[in-house]
DNA sequence: TTGTAGGCGTTATCAC
DNA sequence: GTGATAACGCCTACAA
């Protein structure tokens, strides 16, 4: 009856050796301590007699956990369960688990989450929430934690990241459009506390400004979140100013989706009234209705080595902080064509 | 320098009382124990001093982690992140944290996620990746380790669980197409060792047996996973067969996209060809070209429950296991028509 | 190469 | 109502 699991000390009765040379054999970075005949005969009993470490009780003394925080900041929008998953996948074969949690988008929820995972004694964090000024991650630096960022930076750069050319990706963006004859341009951007939000509406700015095209104050909206409510509201406050524009450059995916709501409410129809493009270039976008013109990011590949890079931070916490920026590519689909009838 | 967090030590010290007092205050359950004056001191140094307790070494002491596996066959799948969601909100709420891991729709991979898992020592654990014959499930009850099951179920119903009526689903699904006039429907299954599969296969049979319509065995297809591609592979599979049918039937919703690319390879179209249900109404189902025709389950309600129904297993492990079983709606979409032109 | 001893932070159990 | 003690399972100086 009695369940109780074996432990380090029953698999030493058993080889008639001391629990720290079970220790030192079952830990494979002190295996070579101890002799070659004993570490056979030890690891045949303890695999025979279903022995596994505690992690619980090897963290308490070493103060590692082998366990990583991931906060997301909406675990529903599709962008982010391929990244989850290349992150997941990347740190259980290193050993690490992930213990996710969601954001919800606000601040106040990261902090709650970071606190709570930092009281598990997480070995190290992942975190695609950053905002431009971002205590949650200005404490892991002053701490110490190691962290990644993904998809969002800060604007202090002291920290390991793996972000995307976001310049670039709204320059293809518009450049395609401009390429198609559009000259009203409108946009729909997304929160300016975040990179991702200022970073692209700055980029169209500086297009305006280099003479590309005209950028009118009314054709011009922030979004407060990146959702499709909020890309809803956005388009539909640009919509009634009555300004006549042809194309709309939306900071992410969801944003243009509730853009498309917005043009159909108006009864303005993608594209034939209004080309659109997104940016992510999320699941499922190339099957709407109209498919959707997007900046592709290797989701998965983005989760991939956000975890790599964050091992790699955890075995050697001295080294220097890294950024990589990967280049988007546009991807054009049924919602960009050259300007018809004009709104 | 030395950023030591602070222990039960540290404030007890400062409270000069003993650390088991401490303890006691700290713990909600064991508060009442000591007396009003001293709760309230010690409560106010703690918080001054930043005190938390560590779940890691409570819970080597008291063997519960304050940990929940989830475990998910394919988070890529637009109906687990809003389940995924509303569990985490729910286990969090009540101090829980949850470690995700995604199976990859592989038994393998279930199983040695729960091995990982079991390490961690998880007090409980939530499946979404049941097989109708699963051992892991069965382990779970040998070793008296609380689980719940959500969406599917296994033959051996000794376990809580949260599931839809895939019988009325199917049900539902089925009328709905005999009513617009199809009389020739497919169907594309998903695999047979799992409830969901072989429920809603049986369903369709049962409909059919009943004399409701005429089921051909060329125009039915068991998928071997619930993806995208099978679903093509599937449904490339009866086009092959080259008879007629007006509709059909899809397993759930991702099947029915796979399906709307074998239909397009062989120029056929949907609706205007080809009517075309899904089963789960997945978040962007609503957006497609087609909009998809679905089954809707309340996903966010499903894991909300999921995690309650754990909490409760939990508190009271020998209570009586329960089967929650929700009624699916019809969502009736652009996919599905009247018959028109003959395939 | 292996054993010894002490401690990681908490709590159950017994005393007082 | 509060204090003392040991133990959860493991790791690591240090000693042998």
């Amino acid at each position: 009856m009695a369940k109780r699991k074996n432990n380090i000390k029953d698999v030493a009765a058993r080889a008639e050796v001391h629990p720290s040379t079970v220790s030192r054999v079952m830990n494979p970075a002190t295996r070579a301590m101890v002799s070659k005949s004993v570490t056979e005969r030890i690891l045949q009993i303890a695999s025979d007699m279903g022995y596994e470490r505690s992690p619980l009780a090897s963290g308490l003394r070493t103060g590692r956990s082998y366990t990583i925080g991931v906060i997301i900041p909406d675990l529903t929008n599709p962008m982010f369960p391929p990244i989850v998953r290349g992150i997941e996948r990347t740190l259980s074969a290193a050993g690490y688990i992930a213990i996710l949690a969601d954001s919800d988008n606000s601040q106040k929820g990261e902090r709650a989450i970071f606190d709570s995972m930092k009281s598990r004694h997480i070995d190290g964090l992942i975190l695609a929430t950053a905002h431009l000024e971002d205590p949650v991650v200005r404490d892991c630096v002053a701490e110490q934690m190691p962290v990644v960022l993904v998809n969002r930076t800060t604007d202090s750069h002291d920290v390991t990241e793996i972000i995307n050319n976001d310049e670039l990706g709204i320059q293809l963006a518009v450049s395609h459009l401009l390429e198609l004859g559009h000259r009203k341009i409108a946009f729909l951007g997304g929160p300016l506390d975040t990179s991702t939000g200022r970073d692209r509406y700055q980029a169209f700015q500086t297009m305006a400004e280099d003479g590309q095209f005209e950028m009118e104050a009314g054709l011009c909206a922030i979004c407060d979140a990146f959702t499709e409510a909020a890309g809803y509201t956005g388009m539909s406050g640009i919509l009634e100013q009555n300004r006549p524009f042809t194309a709309v450059v939306a900071a992410n995916d969801l944003l243009a989706l509730g853009c498309f709501d917005a043009l159909n409410e108006h009864g303005l129809s993608c594209p034939a009234d209004v080309s659109v493009t997104g940016f992510n270039d999320m699941p499922f976008v190339d099957r709407l209705s109209p498919s959707l013109t997007s900046l592709h990011i290797p989701l998965d590949e983005l989760g991939v080595r956000a975890a790599t890079l964050l091992l790699d931070e955890i075995r050697d916490s001295g080294s220097r902080k890294t950024t990589i920026r990967l280049d988007p590519e546009l991807v054009i689909r049924g919602s960009s064509t050259p300007p018809g009838n004009t709104a």
